[in-house]
DNA sequence: TAAGGTGGTCATATTTTTCTGACTAATTGT
DNA sequence: ACAATTAGTCAGAAAAATATGACCACCTTA
């Protein structure tokens, strides 16, 4: 099952794979609240209220695949993991500056 | 790093929608041929020889309505219909390239 | 020792998206 | 007249994405 291998390479658009990525369900919005600090498993269930483990755990980790988040497990006391944002995630908040700018300009 | 407030419910993101719209399947390529030039449906077909009638029918038609895309019929001889990039559209080129770079650069 | 929180997986539904093939209707070319 | 091209629609099937609920192992607190 190791998804790297049986990838299908969306030859000839190269932003296809990253458009699906970012638009999957739940994943607007876990990139939003990475954006505003490291995330956690049950917490962001709790954030994400009409969600749910599966979905998340799946989105997690398309997202880490992708290289738009970075899991920590956090060697302390009652050891724990956190989702950040990555260098390439942190680069991708510009991204969806702008295409906020291209939505809300009717002029565009 | 802000905390995090569980009883934040997750207000709308604003880009889901326009993400969606992007990404759906057929989507990324005909943006593609449709920023180097006005499209026509059998012409596109052609273009994407694994696609359908069906799925371009629905994504020309969603993108027409994203308003990425406007058709226009050609009261011509022959008369046909064209699609091509609305302003939004072209505005969209941006984000692509910005997108395709935080792609391409491991280093982002 | 039991209860509750951590972070999940698994098999199975359900829902959504995409594809297939048949069909339409107007127009042009042979 | 007949075939082909234009630009689609429609019903139904297949495939993919998402949700549900059960379960697991580890750790901490009461």
């Amino acid at each position: 099952m190791t998804t790297l291998n049986e990838n299908n390479p969306p030859e000839g658009c190269p932003i296809e794979g990253l458009l699906k990525t970012l638009s999957g369900k739940w994943k607007p919005q876990i990139f939003q609240l990475a954006a505003q600090g490291p995330l956690r498993f049950n917490s962001l269930l709790r954030q994400l209220p009409q969600s749910n483990k599966q979905s998340l755990s799946v989105a997690l980790k398309e997202m880490e695949e992708a290289e738009l988040l970075v899991k920590t497990i956090i060697q302390q006391k009652p050891l724990h993991i956190e989702y950040e944002l990555s260098s390439k995630g942190r680069a991708m908040i510009e991204v969806f500056r702008q295409l906020e700018a291209v939505l809300l300009n009717p002029t565009a």
